[in-house]
RNA sequence: UGUCCUGUGGUGUAAUUGGUAACACGUCUGACUCUGGAUCAGAAGAGUUCAGGUUCGAGCCCUGACAGGACAACCA
C-alpha cells in the first residue's frame, strides 16, 4: 500500500469522558494497572469512517494508559459474514496507522466456551430450549410497554434441557425448529432480560469453523464472554448497546470466578451531513451499483475515502476534532474536509493542471522555442525543493481564467487585461477567437520578455496569476471530479421518502480530456498532488502510463467563487 | 403510557468537579502573498432546553416539566 503522507506525527487525543473513567480506574488500581481494549467490528462489509472514529478511539485509549487493543472479529452470523470483509477491514486498520499485534481474535475462537458456558446455564437451571417459531417466540416477548409472557417450554427439567441441546448441537433439529434461551425475566422493564434467544440453529457453513457448528451463538451471548476472555478492561461501544448492559453484566455474573469484568462504555456514533453510514444502506448503493463498489471515492468507507486522496493523518485529526460523547449530533462533513486540506497542504506536491482547457497562442513568443520555468513543489515544505515547466507559444490555460466580459471582481484574464502565468511570464490578451457558433476557441496573448519568472522589472503588479500547462508537453489526463453523495444534509433522515433519491447526480463529474505538466508522468498510484489554485488530487489505481487518472479529493478554499455567489 | 440515555454559539466539543462560558470548524473584516490557497491580525455569534430550589455563587447539585434518541431480529 502506498501512502505519500509525511504527517503520520503521534496526535495526543484530546481528553474525552471516557478518557477520564479509564484514569480514574487507574487510579482506584482497578485491573492491576492493566488497560486492554478492543475493536470489534463484524465482517460483513467494509469499514466507514465511523469505525475509523471507533478505532482511533481504542486504539488511542490503549496508546494513552499504556495498554493495549485486540482486534476482534464479531463473526457469529455465518449467513453475512466472508472473508472479504476481514481482509479489508485488516488492511484499513493497518493503513489508519494502528496495530493489533498478535492480538487477532475471532469469535468463533469461542464458540466451544460459548457452547460449554451455555450447557452450564442449563445444568444450572438458568437456560432451556423453546420449541417455539420466532413469531411466537416474539409474540410473547410483549412490547417495552406491556410485559411478556412465559414459554410452556419454560420449566422444562435441566435434563430434557441437556439432551435437546445436545441434539441441536448434532443436527438433529431442523433450523428454526429450537432455539436456546436464558430463564431471565419475561416481566422485566427491559426488554433484552425478556428470557433472550442464545442460540440458534443455523446449518450454513461459516467463514471459518466450516460446517462444524450447525448452532451458533447470538451477538449478545457472545460480545460479553469473548471480552471478559480475552481480558478486555474498557469495553467501548456506541450507544444503542446501552440496554442491553444489563443483560451482559447478567452473563458474566454467571461466569466470573474473580472481580475481574470488563466495563462496558457507551459513545455516540459518528453521523456525517450529506452521506449515509448504516452498513445496510451502503450495501445497498454498492450492490444495486449506484457507486462503483465499497472504495468507491465518494463512498464514506475508509477505503473509498483512501481511494478518494483521504490520508491517514487527516482521518485521524478528524476522528479527535469531532471528540467522544454520549450526545448524538452530525457532525459537518466541512470538518472532514479542512482535516484533508490541513493535512495536504502541508506535504502534497503542488503541480499544474488544466481541467477545462483554453488554449492560448503567445503571439509574440518564437515559435518552436522552449524555456524550463523553475517551479517551488511545496511552499509549505522547503525540503520539497524545485522541478522546471517548460514553457512555449502555445499553453492551455483554466476557461473559467478567462472572461470575455468579466465582472467587477474578476481578477484574471480578459481583454486588455495583463496577468502572470505562473512561474512563467507577464501576458496581456490581444484577441478572442470565436467559432461559427460564437463560442471561444482560442485566445491571442504578447508576453513581456523582461518578466520571466514571473516578476517584471519596473515593478508593475498585475491582479492575478494563473496556471498553465504547455500544449506540446501536455500530459493527457482523465479527471474524475467527485463532489457530495448527496443533495441534502441528511439523507436518510426523511421516513417518507428513500435516501436514494437525495442522491447527487452529479456527485461524479468526469472531464475527459485534461492537460497536466510532465513532471506528473510516473506518479504512483494513490501519490498527491494539489492542482495549484484547484484543488486536491491523487493518481486513481485506474491511472496508467497510456492514460492517467486523477480524482479530485477536496476543492481548495476559493474565495472566488464565493463572491460569485454572492452575487448571484 | 414502561426502562435507559442525552439536552452548552450554525456545527462538533471544553469548562481544573460549585467561582462568573473556552476551543475548533464555519461566517465576516483587514494585512500579506507569484495559488482569490496557505499564513497573520481581528470581529460577530451561546449566557448553557424551560421552571423552580439549594448556595455568597449553579452549565455543573436537587425537583419537576419539555424535547430528542435507544429498546419489542432466531442481526450485530
Amino acid at each position: 500500500m502506498t501512502d505519500t503522507t509525511a504527517n503520520n506525527k503521534e496526535i495526543t487525543p484530546k481528553a474525552n469522558f471516557i478518557h477520564q473513567l479509564v484514569e480514574k480506574d487507574l487510579a482506584e488500581g482497578k485491573n492491576n494497572g492493566r488497560v486492554l481494549t478492543r475493536f470489534p467490528p463484524e465482517p460483513n462489509g467494509y469499514l466507514h469512517i465511523g469505525h475509523a472514529k471507533s478505532i482511533c478511539l481504542n486504539f488511542g485509549i490503549a496508546q494513552k494508559f499504556g495498554g493495549l487493543t485486540n482486534l476482534r472479529f464479531d463473526d457469529t452470523n455465518p449467513e453475512k459474514e466472508e472473508d472479504e470483509y476481514v481482509k479489508s477491514i485488516m488492511e484499513d486498520v493497518r493503513w489508519l496507522g494502528f496495530d493489533w499485534g498478535d492480538r487477532l481474535y475471532y469469535a468463533s475462537d469461542f464458540f466451544q466456551n460459548l457452547y460449554d458456558f451455555a450447557v452450564q446455564l442449563i445444568r444450572e437451571g438458568k437456560a432451556y430450549v423453546d420449541d417455539q417459531d420466532a413469531e411466537t417466540i416474539s409474540e410473547q416477548k410483549g412490547s417495552p410497554t406491556r410485559p411478556g409472557v412465559e414459554s410452556p417450554f419454560r420449566s422444562r427439567s435441566i435434563e430434557e434441557n441437556l439432551l435437546l441441546f445436545e441434539g441441536m448441537k448434532n443436527g438433529d433439529f431442523d433450523e428454526g425448529s429450537k432455539v436456546l434461551r436464558a430463564k431471565i425475566d419475561m416481566a422485566s422493564p427491559n426488554m433484552h432480560m425478556r428470557d433472550p434467544i442464545l442460540y440458534r440453529i443455523m446449518k450454513t457453513p461459516h467463514h471459518r469453523t466450516g460446517d462444524k457448528w450447525v448452532i451458533y451463538p447470538l451477538y449478545d451471548f457472545a460480545h460479553g464472554q469473548c471480552d471478559y476472555w480475552e481480558g478486555i478492561t474498557h469495553s467501548v461501544c456506541t450507544l444503542e448497546f446501552e440496554v442491553h448492559r444489563p443483560l451482559y453484566d447478567w452473563f458474566i455474573d454467571q461466569l466470573k470466578d474473580s472481580d475481574y469484568r470488563p466495563r462496558q462504555i457507551e459513545f455516540a456514533r459518528l453521523n456525517l451531513t450529506y452521506t449515509v453510514m448504516s452498513k445496510r444502506k451502503l450495501l445497498e448503493l454498492v450492490r444495486d451499483k449506484y457507486v462503483s463498489g465499497w472504495d468507491d471515492p465518494r463512498m464514506p468507507t475508509i477505503s473509498g475515502l483512501r481511494r478518494r486522496g483521504y490520508t491517514p493523518a487527516s482521518i485521524r485529526n478528524f476522528a479527535d476534532r469531532v471528540g467522544v460523547t454520549k450526545v448524538e449530533g452530525t457532525s459537518d462533513v466541512t470538518l472532514l474536509e479542512h482535516s484533508v486540506r490541513e493535512d495536504l497542504n502541508k506535504t502534497a506536491l503542488r503541480v499544474m493542471g488544466v481541467i477545462n482547457p483554453l488554449k492560448v497562442v503567445i503571439t509574440n513568443y518564437p515559435e518552436g522555442q522552449t524555456e524550463e520555468m523553475d517551479a517551488i513543489n511545496n511552499p509549505e515544505d522547503p525540503e520539497a525543493g524545485i522541478r522546471t515547466v517548460p514553457f512555449t507559444r502555445e499553453i492551455y490555460i483554466e476557461q473559467d481564467d478567462f472572461m470575455e466580459n468579466p465582472p467587477n471582481k474578476f481578477f484574471r484574464l480578459s481583454p486588455g487585461r495583463e496577468v502572470r502565468l505562473r512561474y512563467a511570464y507577464f501576458v496581456t490578451c490581444t484577441d478572442v477567437v470565436k467559432d461559427d457558433q460564437g463560442n471561444i476557441v482560442e485566445v491571442h496573448c504578447t508576453y513581456d520578455p523582461a518578466s520571466r519568472g514571473g516578476n517584471s522589472p519596473d515593478g508593475r503588479k498585475v491582479k492575478s496569476t494563473i496556471h498553465w500547462v504547455s500544449v506540446p508537453h501536455a500530459i493527457e489526463a482523465e479527471v474524475r471530479l467527485y463532489d457530495r453523495l448527496f443533495t441534502v444534509e441528511d439523507p436518510a433522515g426523511d421516513k417518507e421518502r428513500d435516501f436514494k433519491e437525495y442522491l447527487n447526480p452529479d456527485s461524479l463529474v468526469v472531464m475527459p480530456r485534461c492537460f497536466v505538466e510532465p513532471s506528473v508522468k510516473d506518479a504512483s498510484p494513490l501519490s498527491h498532488y494539489q492542482f495549484e489554485r484547484l484543488g486536491y488530487f491523487n493518481v486513481d489505481p485506474d491511472s496508467n502510463p497510456e492514460k492517467m487518472v486523477f480524482n479530485r479529493t477536496v476543492l481548495l478554499k476559493d474565495a472566488w467563487s464565493k463572491e460569485k455567489s454572492k452575487g448571484a
